[in-house]
DNA sequence: CTGGGCATCT
DNA sequence: AGATGCC
């Protein structure tokens, strides 16, 4: 967008000798020179290149790209991708008709009423194509750096180098793709050899991404990370285009605003209008020491800096990432309940993702966002904990379940200490995240490697990446990383392929669909959708020989009378109540159905019948990819839009009033058959507000425990025993501490 | 009627 | 723990 007319060099001119002169002014270096100068100060390992040749990639319209890979037929139609209300991004034919990114759904359908929608909340698929992305550029280089799901740097002065040495005379430099502001021939790559074999490097590897994953994006190749950024997106999309040092000058006097560099955010923009300072000449010209004075001594070189384009900033290999996190945002929610069950659902995938990455998570944090009306866009608010070491394990041991049972006292006691829910509350989001992620290999760590994020429950692969590159020329160039292939988005595809064929034992969505449902010991063949129907609306009944086995208690969980009668009255109502009901073992696997204002066209990614009968939960989405049938499926729908000619949302969601009915039977039942009853016996740390609100599954493992008295804790309760009164002071959550204690989560904080 | 993740710095 | 920034 910033560069769309780029080649229009006439009226620019002008300004364009003006800004030199205040560029040159303030800088009496090149920016090369000037990068190199500012490197000193750069106490790294290795002192940054003088001549680094630094690629920036852009896949288009990333999102957009997936869902047309997953489903062909989304290719020639307008594609928006849709979050909540708003078009996150959106696929060319689209763009075409007026759709941008970010627009809201109202906006897009006014400009295109054919639009169709695919919810993109779900960012598995996104995240998997985004790491084999990631992937395929480190089996060239190791210096891969990510920015968010569809961006990455890469540092290929290395590889420029030995190509160097080795190519002799006999390439003819030219440039592969554009030249920023020179028409074709214009170019004279004998003046830059480095850049043009960086543009050849990245055309190849443009060229890979899109043979081997099937991606097209944009290329900028450059001296330093910024002006690679700044210029990949001068010719869009699926081009790629190179900034010559000469011409560093022409990039940033085009750039409208400061607002526009990359490390300038709202805040630092409002802060910087502030002092007066708008375009980036008036930063320019702007005395360093009067901006020292408002943003400290390196925040103001490092704005001094980007304004001249020097960026000395090392590609920094991104690894394996620090957090997983996932969260959902919504208008009101505004009872313990719904965000019992909210955190639930977010920690049922949050696990498995967590699993699958094999690391052992030591933190977790449970942010919301709290309404205001004053602050109704921000301030967000979090509280963090330490993970006892048996619940980390669990996690990577392949026992998600119980430790999401024990997960999720644990987050309902940091919401405790969030919200004070004696008042009234109104959350807009809620976030649980893993951090403080610990390898479990004893030497796994292998430096920066991102291996452990693919090869999940395996034994430390060797460091996957090559340090150099092969020398074969050009034409090889392009299969010499195919090594080691097998250790990266080998594995991830092989899972997927695996899936569709024969029941595997690597946890498949499938088993992840059944979490919550405690289903008999581990059921490794994915279940019939009708099966899952019949145990998640047959919960109801009586119980009739699920006895203890506390270890791994069954399902379906149904009502334990004998526990049931121990709950406190209230619990007891609530759990009788059609609202929990349904939120029972269900609510692991309805997505939050938000309304959806466009027309509606089930397009089931898995099978229709399996989508009709058990929806499949929002975040892990079993991941089948197309199939034959699936497409004519599709192609199908597609081609038959909504007569209405209203936008048309493509997902799966679950028909209404699905599971509704038993749960309505079960209060009846219930409420006339159990008696009440106050005499609950807690151990002395447990609190009781916290322990109502687990679900009736979760309880009862609590409840097994203790009576098994088979604490998990190893150190006596010789503790001063918890207040088990029901106030709640939020100041002292001081020193509740037996680490190992599962109790503890109860206490009152 | 502004999403869902991630990172870094303080 | 929060703020800020990026996509």
């Amino acid at each position: 967008m910033l560069f769309e007319m780029d080649n229009s060099e006439d009226e620019m001119e002008e300004d364009d000798t003006e800004w030199k002169n205040s560029f040159t002014d303030s800088a009496p270096l090149s920016p090369a020179a000037a990068a190199a100068a500012a490197s000193g100060s750069n106490l790294s390992k290795t002192p940054t290149p003088a001549h680094r040749v630094i690629l920036h990639f852009d896949l288009d319209c990333f999102y957009a790209q997936v869902e047309m890979i997953r489903n062909p037929a989304l290719r020639d139609v307008p594609l928006g991708i849709q979050q909540k209300y708003i078009i996150v991004t959106c696929n060319y034919v689209a763009r075409q008709q007026g759709v941008t990114k970010l627009m809201s759904i109202t906006d897009a359908k006014e400009k295109c009423p054919q639009l169709v929608l695919v919810k993109g909340e779900d960012l598995t698929h996104y995240r998997e194509m985004s790491y084999k992305v990631t992937e395929l550029l480190l089996s060239y280089c190791p210096l891969v750096e990510r920015l968010g799901f569809d961006e990455n740097y890469m540092d290929v002065t290395e590889m420029v180098e030995t190509r160097l040495t080795q190519t002799v005379e006999s390439n003819n430099y030219s440039f592969k793709g554009h030249v920023y502001n020179h028409s074709g021939a214009d170019a004279k790559a004998a003046d830059h050899p480095r850049l043009a074999l960086g543009s050849h490097i990245a055309a190849e590897l443009r060229e890979a991404l899109h043979s081997k994953l099937g991606l097209t994006g944009c290329a900028g190749v450059a001296t330093n990370k910024l002006l690679a950024k700044l210029v990949s997106g001068a010719f869009k999309p699926n081009q790629q285009t190179t900034l010559l040092p000469e011409n560093v000058s022409d990039i940033m006097g085009c750039l409208s605003g400061l607002r526009k560099l990359p490390g300038v955010g709202h805040q630092t923009t409002k802060r910087l209008q502030a002092l007066g300072l708008v375009s980036l000449k008036d930063l320019q010209l702007f005395p360093l020491t009067d901006l020292v004075r408002e943003f400290g001594g390196p925040s103001a070189q490092r704005l001094k800096n980007l304004v001249l384009g020097v960026d000395d900033s090392p590609v920094t290999p991104t690894g394996a990432p620090q957090s997983l996190s996932d969260e959902d945002s919504f208008k009101k929610m505004s009872s313990t309940k719904d965000v019992l069950e909210k955190i639930q659902q977010l920690l049922n995938s949050l696990v498995e993702r967590m699993h699958k990455d094999g690391r052992q998570p030591q933190t977790f944090r449970l942010t919301v966002r709290k309404y205001s009306a004053t602050n109704k866009w921000f301030s967000r608010e979090s509280r963090q904990c330490p993970i006892p070491n048996h619940i980390g394990q669990k996690i990577t041991s392949g026992s998600g379940d119980e430790a999401l049972v024990q997960l999720v006292p644990l987050a309902m006691k940091l919401f405790h200490k969030l919200v004070d829910t004696s008042s009234a509350f109104h959350l807009t989001l809620i976030n649980v995240c893993f951090s403080n992620l610990q390898a479990r290999g004893p030497a796994a760590s292998g430096k920066g490697s991102i291996t452990s994020f693919f090869t999940h429950s395996t034994s430390p692969a060797k460091t996957q990446i090559l340090s150099s590159q092969s020398q074969d020329n050009s034409s090889q160039s392009g299969d010499s990383h195919h090594v080691d292939h097998r250790f990266s988005a080998r594995s991830m595809i092989t899972q997927h392929t695996s899936q569709k064929t024969v029941s595997t034992k690597s946890p498949s969505s499938s088993e992840a669909a059944l979490r919550g449902f405690k289903r008999k010991q581990s059921t490794v063949v994915p279940l019939e959708a009708s099966q899952l129907q019949k145990a998640s609306c047959s919960t109801v009944g009586s119980d009739p020989d699920e006895t203890n086995n506390t270890v791994t208690y069954r399902l379906p969980p149904n009502v334990d009378l004998e526990v049931f009668r121990l709950l406190p009255e209230e619990i007891q109502k609530e759990v009788l109540s059609p609202a929990y009901a349904n939120s029972l073992p269900s609510s692991l696997m309805t997505t939050t159905n938000q309304s959806t204002p466009a027309a509606v066209v089930d397009i089931p990614h898995i099978s229709e019948s399996t989508s009709l009968l058990c929806p499949p939960p929002s975040k892990p989405v079993p991941q089948s990819f197309p199939d034959s049938q699936n497409l004519t499926d599709r192609k199908e729908a597609v081609n038959k839009p909504d007569p209405s000619d209203r936008a048309t949302t493509v997902n799966h969601q679950q028909p209404p009033g699905t599971s509704s009915v038993s749960g309505e039977n079960m209060t009846e039942e219930g409420r006339s058959s159990f008696p009440r009853s106050s005499d609950c016996e807690f151990p002395v740390n447990v609190d009781p507000k916290v322990f109502s609100e687990l679900p009736l599954d979760v309880q009862r493992e609590l409840m097994s425990e203790w009576k098994q008295q088979k604490p998990v804790l190893k150190t006596p309760a010789s503790r001063k025993p918890g207040r088990s009164s029901m106030t709640k002071d939020k100041k002292s959550a001081g020193k509740s501490s037996q680490a190992n204690n599962l109790l503890n989560y109860f206490k009152p904080s």
